[in-house]
DNA sequence: AAGTGGTCTAGACCACTCT
DNA sequence: GAGTGGTCTAGACCACTTC
């Protein structure tokens, strides 16, 4: 006999074996970062032919089970402890504590984080910045980008804008490292008191760019995330575009009811 | 000679022709919702076999620009406009007007909205509803699962799953259409008030399922976004598991600042 | 019945990794 | 060099749509 996988179903026989595959990871007898067969002991296994195994691994692809790479084979991916952004990572205790965001929200996930600073400077405004900063188009800002890890791994690209007469008054905001609480401490100690932030989310494939910053397979997932940072005053003095690994993360909110 | 796609290049011949057939879309010459040739030719005009040209029409597919219907064939997708849920789509004041989540919503970005219900009855829990649910696993309680389309495209499909407790009470929540206002204006009018409502979202990509029901291609990005609907007493009455095709949707949610 | 895409085969050759 | 996945072929048969 070939396998376990029942001949007669109905169902495309490439998706039978995935199933057959998936079902092994989850039990646990595919441990994870364990090789999954090669597709030779598959087309074996299954009595299928190349394409057939194939068809099926791209399937748990897909699904995020499995990664590949070429002349080493299919490994089972580590569920990685997933992050998770609440709207807890902007309370001003956790800025008073000296802690920045990311790390009030990694420290919960029991992740190590870490950041490269990439650079800090002046740019001019990209039309869709601009508009949301309420500057015109081209007009100086300063951008600090930033890549985040976790554990190690890059899981996070961040990019922060500031009109140029709230930075230029706060000499912190132009060194790599902005001190405790981050810029936001900062922002609220130079009179910017913050009344809300909002944030706007989309997912779609990395980009080969995005592929490469965070080293991600092509077509992976990603969360483009940008929030804006709104004052007592009204005056929207940060704007943040994030670019997130998708299956690093799981992003939590909460919504009052209103009338 | 075969077409006008370069011989040689080092990029596999299923990316030049996906590319090339791509150029043709965005420069128009296959216009919106119009015909991609047939397999059989684009065999003879590329020359090139079943299998390659099956790949670089996946390709297209996982790129969002074409759907495939069987026995009928691929055709150009036109974009449809992005909708976008915010934070004010569970306001009272549209359940009053006998407007439903979702009716609100798609009002604003002027696209016209369809339901289709599936199914509607008893089930057991799943493990994670019953937890968010707080009911012991398999316990019965109320599915509802539909599913949504913009100007007649499917974009998302969701199931609320309800405490058995709570909806016996409530005979609209059997119906197919459970009146204006939706469910939850139901549930508020059976004592239910709510305090709030938690969201969490993940983006992966689809599985084979997701991408049929939403007529996506395997290897499409879609959001995961689950919600709890939580009372003043406390209780979370109803939970609802959502998956949207991530091309249709920019998720909008608002954080006040707190201390 | 003719045309379409969906699945599958049994090979071939190439590119990459590891030893 | 042996083993892996990546691409590609030239067919076959099936399921669905249209006429």
């Amino acid at each position: 006999m070939t396998s376990a996988v029942g001949a007669k179903s109905g169902k495309p026989r490439y998706l039978q074996i995935a199933d057959d595959i998936e079902q092994q990871i989850k039990t646990g007898a595919l441990a994870p970062a364990s090789e999954v067969p090669s597709e030779a002991q598959l087309m074996d296994r299954y009595g299928v032919s190349s394409g057939t195994v194939r068809k099926a691994i791209a399937e748990l692809r897909a699904a995020g089970l499995v990664e590949t790479h070429q002349g080493k084979g299919s490994f089972v991916k580590s569920r990685p402890p997933v992050t998770r952004k609440s709207s807890d990572r902007f309370r001003r205790s956790h800025r008073r504590a000296g802690k920045a965001a990311y790390i009030a929200e990694t420290e919960q996930a029991g992740v190590k984080p870490t950041v490269r600073v990439l650079s800090v400077g002046p740019v001019a405004a990209p039309a869709e910045i601009a508009d949301r900063l309420a500057v015109t188009e081209g007009a100086k800002v300063l951008a600090r980008r930033r890549l985040y890890f976790s554990d190690g791994t890059p899981t996070e690209e961040a990019t922060s804008y500031l009109p140029w007469d709230v930075a230029r008054d706060i000499p912190e905001l132009f060194e790599d490292n902005p001190g405790g609480g981050g810029i936001y401490a900062r922002l609220e100690e130079h009179g910017h008191e913050f009344a809300e932030y909002t944030e706007t989310i989309r997912a779609r494939l990395a980009t080969k760019q995005e592929a490469t910053a965070l080293s991600l397979s092509p077509g992976s997932p990603v969360i483009h995330l940008t929030r804006n940072a709104v004052t007592d005053a009204g005056r929207v003095v940060e704007v943040c575009d994030t670019i997130m690994a998708a299956d690093q993360f799981v992003l939590d909110y909460r919504i009052p009811a209103t009338d």
